[in-house]
DNA sequence: ATCTCCCTAAACAATA
DNA sequence: TTATTGTTTAGGGAGA
């Protein structure tokens, strides 16, 4: 099947040449969703999947995708739920049942979900309580909702693990040694692209798939994703302004060392920085005025895009009433974060750090070449050194962000008081 | 015809 | 050793 929407960057674009758009574009697309899950479906095979593969080429989803969006509702979190059978309008109804989604797919437990598989890892996330999931759990959370996937062939879970992997708008977090229970990393939606993945479903009903969204369903939508945008970004610059309370001396030494989050985590990182101090730094990006997510713009893949997007979101900080509540946020957010994730905690976080890498898209090279280049200078002296930088980095992205915030005073203090912090911290 | 997007498959490495 | 997880590459179908 073709082309689903979704979000499904591919790496390549993040390759240097690549970098193209693609990432929110996708999103983008995403919105317009009735991409054919393709993803799930694998490619045939077996059993019985003869029939759900022939149901895949035949499109059937398409027509149900109509009611695909209808299905995305909100859930309590504000997080749009899906049942994706259900008809926003009404038409079909949903058979809701035990759980909201319950058999979406009895009517197309046979035909592959509407949804890409970026879709549904997002969707899975976000319904998760934590917003962050291992990669088995996003397999269960599949199957639930779209038996499909049941009879498919497991090269969809291959599929799911390419999106996580490629798609930038998820975010791999090293769960913490302490509650591992089981291998492999938990997942989590990049806040930065969560707007927009709204905006996307806020296009949504342009689709001409999808047309039939009900204007309440993309209100709730739109407003959710306000809500959640705001959320997310205050998160972002709380985690920004957090940023500046860790130790400089750590993060250079955090820098020295080698990343645990390899190349993954480096490529992605060139966004989901928001909870890296190097994220802060480029906060500096964020002086270009890029308030609004310009789907055009936002491409998961390339750097520029991730700018912008970060921009956007960063922007609602704005939302801040005043400087009290940024004060107010530091503390509060230093625990973790935001909602859920759990996997922007401590370790991660400062593992998230390499990339100071600006545009990020590059990824991971770059890095290393400074890495390398300050492990060469002698010791405390070149430490000291680019602990200044950084300072003076974090100032800038410090000062980027409460600009943005439309906060600009206090600025010099607030520094002062973060680093004073931080030493406190760091003495004891 | 070309580009872009998305999906799928597969190989491979790392890890539990 | 095996299974799972994560990364990367390659290729194809379909839409713009």
């Amino acid at each position: 099947m073709g082309p689903v929407i979704g979000m499904t960057p591919d790496k390549r674009a993040e390759t240097p040449g690549a970098e193209k758009v693609a990432g929110l574009s996708q999103i983008y697309k995403m919105g317009s969703l009735p991409e054919g899950g393709d993803a799930a479906r694998p490619k045939a095979t077996l059993v019985g999947s003869d029939s759900a593969d022939d149901e895949l080429t035949n499109l059937n989803w398409l027509h149900e995708s109509s009611n695909l969006l209808t299905n995305f509702r909100l859930g309590s979190e504000g997080l749009p739920m899906v049942s994706p059978l259900y008809d926003i309008e009404g038409d079909d109804i949903p058979a809701f049942g035990p759980s909201c989604y319950q058999n979406p797919e009895k009517k197309s437990a046979t035909s592959k979900p509407p949804y890409s598989f970026s879709l549904l890892i997002y969707m899975a996330i976000e319904h998760s309580p934590n917003k962050c999931l291992p990669v088995k759990e996003i397999y269960s959370w599949i199957l639930d909702r779209f038996p499909y996937f049941a009879t498919a062939p497991t090269g969809w879970k291959n599929s799911v693990r390419h999106n996580l992997s490629l798609n930038k708008c998820f975010q791999k977090v090293e769960r913490s040694h302490g509650k591992v229970n089981g291998k492999g990393s938990l997942w989590c939606v990049d806040p930065e692209y969560k707007p927009n993945l709204m905006q996307a479903l806020k296009k949504q009903p342009s689709s001409p798939q999808s047309g039939s969204l009900s204007p309440h369903y993309l209100s709730s939508v739109l407003k959710q994703s306000q809500v959640q945008t705001l959320k997310e970004s205050d998160i972002d610059a709380a985690t920004a302004m957090i940023l500046l309370n860790t130790s400089i001396e750590q993060e250079i030494l955090e820098c020295e060392k080698p990343l645990p989050l390899k190349p993954s985590l480096q490529k992605k990182r060139g966004y989901s920085s928001a909870f890296s101090a190097p994220g802060a730094v480029r906060l500096q990006e964020s002086h270009s005025p890029v308030a609004s997510i310009d789907p055009k713009a936002d491409h998961n893949y390339s750097a520029s895009s991730m700018a912008a997007q970060r921009c956007a979101s960063r922007a609602s900080v704005s939302s801040l009433s005043s400087v009290d509540e940024v004060y107010e946020f530091i503390p509060n957010s230093s625990h973790g974060g935001s909602d859920g994730s759990e996997g922007f905690h401590s370790e991660e976080d400062t593992d998230a750090d390499e990339e100071d890498d600006p545009l990020g898209d590059s990824g991971y090279a770059p890095q290393a070449h400074e890495d390398s280049a300050l492990k060469g200078q002698s010791g405390k002296k070149r430490r000291k050194q680019s602990c200044q930088e950084i300072d003076e980095e974090l100032k800038e992205a410090a000062g980027s962000l409460l600009h943005l915030a439309g906060i600009r005073t206090c600025l010099g203090s607030l520094i002062s008081t973060a680093k004073a912090q931080s030493q406190k911290h760091r003495k004891k």
